[in-house]
DNA sequence: AGTTAAATTGGAAACGTTTCCAATTCACGA
DNA sequence: TCGTGAATTGGAAACGTTTCCAATTTAACT
């Protein structure tokens, strides 16, 4: 169908210099009423396109945001954390480009080389699980920031979920119910991994604050994802004093817990309540009872980075030096018959 | 730190022409090995970088794909079919633009006009859910393709998972087990849900291949993705003549079917045998017995429509007219314990 | 050493915008 | 009817590449 129009046939057609066409275009005061016609009739008889690569050589604005994942394919999250920067990027808008690492350094470094030669105006890193990242010192050559992950030396913007408020809110629901062993089935004990340390640091937070003493045995840690609810629900039950509440590290592990629970013929919640982490819905909505969950922010965090992005060029458009901007955002939790 | 450097700066630093700095670039014979040496110096010094807007201006090239899906947030799927279609366009060099649309048609639409204002060489659609879809003329101005949907009158490229076959391998392997009651737990009735007019009609196929008559009443429909399973699977169960293995139509729902056979006292795959579909790692694996369950190929149907995408561009380039193709995509079988 | 063909090189033009400056037109009051 | 300042307009230059052509250098022969 139509050929490629410029901006010259859009001029020649409407019969007004190019200037004025991107006058119209961009609209800029000081065009009259009758020229604007003119060009706006020759633009839609034309069906013209701006060409955004020619704009971006003269502006020097690429309007272009580079979104970076380590693993997009393997966790249901990702379209949360990318829908949130997309959308947010959007608004201002900034169009994503978006690449997936595998966590390979090679594959990141030639990513982040390809979004600065692309001119992009600042980099989006989303990890799909919380820990620490190491980017190539490339990077900084544009604002950054990081989603649901961070950087050592805190010199890069980051935003991650509130774990250990997370888990402290879970374990007072639990308490709110009256339950007073609160058992808890974590990932591996591992220092670099946040939603392993820092839900367990709610949790002996919120017994703390009722005065409940931490019992270790009440905890069962393991980094067995199939294994872990339903083995580590039934070495709880087996215990003399055995908990009358769960709270599961994420929803994937409540799975487990119920199917064990199930096996004992104890009753959630009346017997056992039940709580996960993730609030991921297509488990928690099928489980019965519905599943109680912590939500993580993913799609907040999206929006969250993009926003971080925007005021980070901003700053450096006015001349300022943007430092980095650190946030934690909250769980909620999702109640459902589970506690 | 480094300023913008051009191919200019480079020329100069090497004392060569631009010309020359470009065919080094591009690597393009007839360099001398000491020229290439220079330059190839002269940039390592710069820390150069080429501007691919400048680039695409000149060769009307834009190495851009852009990506729109439906629904990226709601659906564990997401993830790999961006990540099929991104590391096929990565391995041609191209990038991939995503937008999120909602199904909005407005938003669904600015989106096509904003990627043929950057240029793209093609459009890639991915929905996600097996349905048919209908898209704003202005997007035939670009190759495209279709990812997990299709167009009414298949005028554009399409691939989407066989669900009749799926239906069909997932009741063999039941029968295979000696089962003969074979009861089916699937959404609504609706013809324009492929995935469950389909994977039923393969239900169907199988039995009858196997000379079973098709019995009505092991069919559960009902459209509340939470009470399928559950209910479904009671209903079944409570009937003259039971089922003694389960085909369900998604994996959320055999979490349902789970809990109504433990209810039951059922033992899986003993007394009821219990296969489901989507595959969803973080479901099948989680469950007790871990449940057997139909990949659905999002990665390959994401790789395929990239692939698509080239093919056609190619085509275009060679001054053929590319005509549209269709693929149905197999939904292998992922063997657990639940059968 | 001299000739010629081949290999290498430099640099102008073009890609499609925006922006700036100079030139033109307009509106209005004297 | 003019003159003046403001509003509008046209078009050249520039953004950073690639590509092409012409010019120069090199290599290979007599």
């Amino acid at each position: 169908m139509a050929e490629k129009n410029t901006l010259n046939d859009i001029a020649a057609r409407a019969g007004v210099g190019v200037g004025t066409v991107s006058r119209v275009l961009n609209n800029h005061p000081n065009v009259s009423a009758k020229t604007r016609d003119k060009v706006l009739h020759a633009i839609a008889e034309l069906d013209y396109r701006p060409n955004f690569s020619a704009r971006h050589m003269r502006t020097q604005r690429s309007q272009l945001l580079g979104f970076l994942t380590d693993k997009v394919a393997t966790t249901p999250f990702a379209g949360q954390i990318i829908q949130g920067a997309q959308e947010t990027a959007w608004q201002q808008g900034r169009i994503l480009m978006v690449v997936n690492t595998d966590s390979d350094p090679a594959l990141t470094h030639a990513a982040i080389e390809v979004f600065l030669e692309r001119d992009v105006e600042g980099i989006l890193y989303a990890a799909m699980s919380h820990h620490v990242v190491e980017l190539p010192p490339s990077v900084h050559k544009v604002p950054v920031a990081l989603a649901n992950c961070f950087s050592a030396d805190h010199a890069l913007s980051s935003v991650v979920p509130d774990e250990e408020r997370g888990g402290r809110e879970a374990t007072e629901a639990l308490l709110r119910q009256g339950h007073r062993r609160i058992g808890m089935i974590n990932f591996a004990d591992n220092p670099a991994v946040p939603a392993a340390t820092g839900r367990q640091a709610g949790y002996r937070k919120a017994l703390a604050a009722h005065g409940i003493a931490f019992d270790e045995r009440l905890i069962y840690h393991s980094e067995d994802d199939d294994e872990r609810g339903f083995v580590g629900t039934l070495t709880l039950l087996d215990q003399p004093d055995p908990p009358t509440a769960l709270f599961c590290v994420n929803d994937r592990t409540a799975i487990g817990a119920y199917n064990a629970l199930h096996e004992r013929g104890l009753r959630i919640p009346d017997q056992v309540a039940v709580i996960g982490f993730d609030d991921q819905a297509i488990i928690a909505g099928a489980l019965r009872p519905t599943l109680s969950s912590m939500a993580l922010p993913h799609r907040a965090m999206g929006q969250w980075a993009a926003t971080e992005l925007f005021r980070q060029i901003d700053r450096a458009a006015a001349g300022h030096d943007p430092a980095p901007t650190h946030a934690m955002l909250h769980c909620p939790l999702v109640a459902r018959r589970s506690h």
